[in-house]
DNA sequence: TGTAAAATATTGACACCGCCAATATAAACC
DNA sequence: GGTTTATATTGGCGGTGTCAATATTTTACA
């Protein structure tokens, strides 16, 4: 028999949208769709959230944290500085292409003050490449240099290849090439070895 | 006296549709809205696009030509390689910054078979780049090696940063930087110079 | 020039949407 | 046990995309 109260609403809406957000994108997403799956009337989900752009924060927060959790393992799969960057570079953009619209909301503007732990949970995505940068400096891999503006040049092309490979989803970015790691293992040695002759 | 036959609506509601995006994003961007500014009922749009995509790939079309402009525009006003990807990439960016809901509808992923005129003025925006790489090669100023990887590690770098600067706008992604221009300059330094020791 | 055809715009409708208000039910607390 | 709080429901409002049928204007051709 359904009971009145659903018991843990919260985190069955969460995965029913993030459900259908993978299937057919943010506009099909809406409040009362999640309701209809959950079997709750539609306007329950107002309980536990405070209106849709509260429902995408809340999936863009989990994002962070299992792009975390991809690019930890990662790194620690990996030996020298050049392989760890290549290796956190391309779990970045195999999860964006795994989850696509989940990232596109990941890198939407929120109001920070409304999502504090939004913020945070991105932030701690971030803090593992830098210190990757700093490591890798320590270790005399990378040159020295600021620390942070390394850090988001790595991160700058690490993003741009992973928006580009969701837009240009299709035809693969680098024609020829076949995994996400080759393509990646180009850009990062680009960026390493530079391109000034 | 209001004539039946508007005369140029399509061009008007791109227009109208244009100022919509930039004013409150593409939530508040209908096709309704675009009708009743101007001032035709709701279902003349559908004389002139087929479904409200096909209203939103036309702006994107747009937006890559107006990319062109300003970028062709800044690499004609530096001399060597270097600057030139600094201005080219310190367009790009600046023009993200200032047309952001624009931006994100351009790097959306479209059917090509339906709007293959979109793509073509992307490929166009990406071409310049290209050539720029190859003359910087014909030049010695850059390595040799293959253009279109070089090409596409600066794009993603260049995209990377415009993507991040839009979606943490609020806060500079370079803190202590001001301009664009010298955020931008800092990242195509380390990709030209390298980053490994 | 007159008329048929095509292009353009309108009215009306339907299902869906986010969100608000009022109400009902269940759980928690003392 | 009774009150307070959390949770969920029903009902409704204005807005949205899109379809169908209709009306008007322009174009094209005889």
């Amino acid at each position: 028999m359904a009971q009145y109260h659903h018991g843990n609403l919260r985190n069955a809406l969460l995965t029913i949208a993030t459900e259908l957000l993978a299937e057919d994108g943010v506009h099909a997403l809406s409040l009362r769709k999640m309701a209809q799956r959950a079997g709750v009337s539609h306007n329950a989900p107002y309980m536990h959230f405070a209106d849709k752009e509260a429902v995408l924060a809340a999936i863009a927060e989990e994002g962070f944290r299992e792009l975390s959790v991809e690019v930890e393992s990662a790194i620690s799969q990996a030996s020298t500085t050049r392989l760890q960057l290549i290796a956190a570079s391309t779990a970045y953009v195999n999860f964006a292409l795994n989850h696509p619209n989940q990232v596109k909301l990941m890198f939407c503007p929120y109001d920070e003050e409304k999502y504090p732990s939004l913020i945070e949970s991105s932030q701690a995505s971030l803090h593992l490449l830098f210190d990757l940068v700093k490591i890798g400096q320590e270790k005399r891999e990378l040159i020295s240099g600021n620390t942070q503006e390394m850090t988001k040049a790595i991160w700058a092309m690490a993003h741009g290849v992973a928006t580009l490979s969701i837009a240009y989803k299709t035809n693969n970015l680098l024609p020829g090439k076949i995994s996400t790691e080759e393509t990646i293992s180009v850009f990062i040695d680009c960026l390493l070895d530079g391109l000034a002759a």
